[in-house]
DNA sequence: AAACCAAGTATATAAATGGAAACTGTTACT
DNA sequence: AGTAACAGTTTCCATTTATATACTTGGTTT
């Protein structure tokens, strides 16, 4: 559904007013948490490589840079290095030759990915509005 | 709760089969809507230009500005731009002199702002978490 | 012997982004 | 006359970010 109720708002104001509340505009801290630990864990790769991670347990390096086409092995790697810092995911490495490498979603990051998956459901579900609105607003 | 059980696990796999199942890698898509409207939407400053929008129901350019703080005009107006072109919000200009400029969500704004709201939640409660992680993989 | 795999690193180049500051145009205030 | 407010736009420049490509290291396959 779409209808959001006048509850719903009332709700929603009141998580807001808990975020932001407490902000002071003659001093706005120079470096929030949020938006910095957002940052990292809403970037377009990350998402898609935490979504992956989600629906496969164990990933290897070049399997998640096959399902995450496109990226490329320096911001792959990267990207990694950087949830795996947050905690978001683990970095287990077999001294076999040639070496393995497997990646996998800590709890921390399981229960990251059941919130960022409700929002990119949400935009799956959602997009085709929001390329038709593109378009009509292209028009005008 | 942190907690994540083997049903929620479960259930996440099924809509994770659902958004990426149907992919094939051999000829992955070039563009992706889910990707390109997530880029837009989840986009730092957007982000925080939406979730403003849902505290208060109307915002002015000035406003707005301040309560993001550390954008840019440009940034700003900007986003605006896009995002009404891609239906979250609505521009309204009143002629007067000088001249009035209203934001606010629309109906699917609105019902976005929801979603996103549980994830900026999360990140919320969880940044100093996060932060201590990052913390303590510097120190390895 | 040449080629290939793993999981990256390193390098060089290209592209996108972002911010600062100045500017627009009208009106009202001092 | 000067200045401020509003809602931006424009220009330039610097920084960040990304991509493609080659390389590594040791062993295994052709």
């Amino acid at each position: 559904m779409e209808t959001v109720t006048e509850n719903q708002k009332v709700r929603t104001v009141k998580k807001l007013e808990k975020m932001f509340g407490h902000i002071d505009f003659k001093n706005p801290p120079e470096l929030c948490p949020v938006r910095d630990v957002m940052s990292v864990a809403s970037d377009q790769w990350s998402t898609l490589i935490v979504l992956w991670l989600g629906y496969f347990p164990v990933l290897r390096f070049n399997k998640l840079k096959k399902y995450v086409y496109g990226i490329s092995n320096k911001v792959l790697s990267q990207r990694l290095k950087v949830l795996e810092a947050d905690g978001y995911i683990e970095r287990k490495a077999y001294p076999e030759v040639p070496i393995r490498v497997e990646y996998s979603l800590t709890d921390f990051g399981q229960s990251y990915v059941e919130k960022l998956l409700d929002l990119a459901e949400w935009m799956h579900d959602n997009s085709p509005k929001v390329l038709a609105n593109r378009e009509k607003y292209g028009l005008l």
